[in-house]
DNA sequence: TTGTACGCGTTATCAG
DNA sequence: CTGATAACGCGTACAA
């Protein structure tokens, strides 16, 4: 649009100057009330809009942040992102989305361009860059809190949930129900939530006293869920129980099993992993692990601010999570089509199906 | 970051003038090859980055549009946004993301904030605000394309999937299994894709001779058509299928027949819009009509860029859309339990609980 | 309380 | 082929 007024058209239409004008409009300074109302007033005449392009290059500012997500079409990450965009409101800042699709170049194009634009900071999610380049990013003035990942080698700030507790809870929620082959659907290798979860999983298991299950890798989208589900059953190991890294692939899962013709969570139950809307209107409503969004989310903003006040760097934080048992998740089946004998309190799960477990595991 | 290297840096390094390092950067103008490789390199050197936003205030651009959606929540959205993301990159264009939740203030807001950081361009969906204000809004020169969602008085460009041809293929669909007494989960009223795809169900129902079912409102999201099918079992009305105007809303309102009793599609079926990613793993995988996306998308962002490069707003766009037989669909049950005669091909709901909506609610 | 003058980093115009 | 010079719109010491 050409000629938007400016603070020069204001000047000229109060006979004041341009300076004053600006003062006055942020109400800045000692001015006098008079001349704040009629600046106020022939700005709203000649309908001023500020210039947020020059007010950056001037001030070497932007009043916003980047949420890098790797990948928006896990319904786990909208959820967040609104919570993020609530607490940024809040500071007065608006956020820029980026979605990388994990690809590293993509982040590091995108950290290019938003340091070009003078965007001050980034919380970012699943970062893929290497610590090395993370460093040197902050290095040079960006701003980054990683979200739900290790700040790899504590090269930046950090706040994820307590990966390894939920693994751990959910794990330990099978057992409860009596499971004891349980089978486990992780994530991406190399990342650090895969392994967390995984860890936990693992842990949980050798704590019972048994070695951990099958296990199948996929990359949490709902469509890996299913065909990391079609491996784990056609591998030969007998499960009862699948806890998968998350919700999306945890429904893929289940789109698989009953596929293969098992009835959950009669036959095999499921546990994902994050609490999407939607595993909550999925049939059998979904047993999971809940992130602590809102928290997640106000930590990591509220961060990401402190840093841009010259705040130091604190230590990584770790919130809660939450076990939500829903409607996948039962007993395991007490008797195995084909198999007579009872299992075994420790030790590798025989081939073949498993039966109650008894009470002295715990 | 205090100090990045700027154009006057480089032209002190090379013993060249700023305007001379600006011109060699971008290959424009006649430069020797020798003076371009010497800037090249010390730009390396250097490790130069360009300032975006002294860019965008001398030139008056940014090379970036928005991407305004209502709610990106809804796994429709980010499909749609990786789409736009992709063929925008094909422009050398970056998107910005902007999700107003529907409000209209937001959209405002929004609107504002992106005029004052030079964004020429946004591609919105659902847009809430008025014709009036998208007019105004043209008229000072920002350039909008709205998708999906008939351009309110042809106030802006607008591509959009054939909603009505969707709904009456839909219902057509129903018809051609059987189904005589069909029911539609409906979008918010106001909005237009709303009342097109029952527009499609209306006419299709008419062509068939028979009067539309019981209808329900809802929000598109998946609570919302738990809660609106829950209405429809308890409004007295009995119906044999559901034509939802979303898969979200499918995927809620097939969660509350099943917790209602109801075996799908043995006894009801339904049939969503969209066709997102879940509804191919939902149980049963979701019957539903697809929009063509990616096309959308293309042919969105073509027009933005078509627009920006100063061409007239061509003719609104209307892009076919297909239905896609999956599980959730069957021919209807012969006997209804509990009833003895046959459904009536028409009729007045019984009082109490039902929803049912004259056409002038739209 | 208000005004002057300059800087932010880049591009564009016009001379050489 | 290259170099001054002037915008672009706003913020801010410094002065009045």
């Amino acid at each position: 649009m050409p000629g938007a007024t400016t603070i020069y058209d204001l000047a000229r239409a109060t006979g004041l100057s341009p300076s004053t004008v600006s003062r006055a409009l942020r109400g800045i300074g000692d001015i006098s009330p008079g001349t704040v109302a009629r600046v106020r007033d022939s700005a709203a005449r000649l309908r001023y809009r500020p210039n947020a392009v020059a007010r950056s290059l001037a001030v070497r500012g932007s009043d916003s942040f980047a949420l890098m997500l790797p990948d928006i079409a896990n319904p786990f990450f909208p959820a967040l992102v609104k919570a993020v965009q609530l607490r940024a409101r809040h500071h007065g800042k608006t956020v820029l989305l980026c979605n990388t699709e994990g690809v590293p170049e993509a982040e590091g194009e995108y950290l290019e361009m938003l340091a070009s634009r003078q965007i001050e900071g980034v919380v970012a999610m699943g970062l893929a860059i290497t610590a090395e380049e993370i460093r040197r990013r902050v290095g040079s003035g960006m701003k980054i809190v990683a979200l739900d990942r290790a700040a790899a080698g504590g090269s930046a700030a950090s706040v994820q949930a307590d990966h390894r507790a939920g693994g751990w809870t959910a794990t330990d929620h099978l057992l409860e129900l009596g499971h004891r082959a349980i089978a486990h659907i992780a994530g991406p290798a190399g990342l650090s939530v895969t392994t967390e979860r995984w860890e936990g999983y693992r842990d949980r298991m050798h704590e019972a006293g048994i070695e951990p299950g099958p296990l199948a890798h996929g990359d949490f989208s709902e469509s890996s869920g299913h065909r990391a589900a079609q491996e784990l059953v056609s591998c030969g190991r007998r499960f009862t129980a699948i806890f998968c890294a998350n919700d999306l692939m945890a429904l893929g899962a289940i789109s698989a099993l009953r596929s293969a013709g098992l009835e959950l969570p009669s036959q095999v139950s499921v546990v994902g992993f994050d609490d999407i809307e939607l595993g909550r209107y999925a049939v059998p409503a979904l047993t999971t692990i809940r992130q602590p969004l809102a928290e997640l989310a106000r930590v990591a903003v509220d961060l990401l601010v402190g840093l841009l006040h010259g705040e130091e760097s604190p230590e990584p934080e770790r919130l809660a999570v939450e076990l939500v048992v829903r409607e996948s998740t039962a007993a395991p089946p007490r008797l195995v089509v084909g198999l007579g004998a009872p299992l075994a309190t420790s030790g590798i799960a025989p081939r073949g199906g498993e039966d109650v477990r008894s009470r002295e595991d715990f």
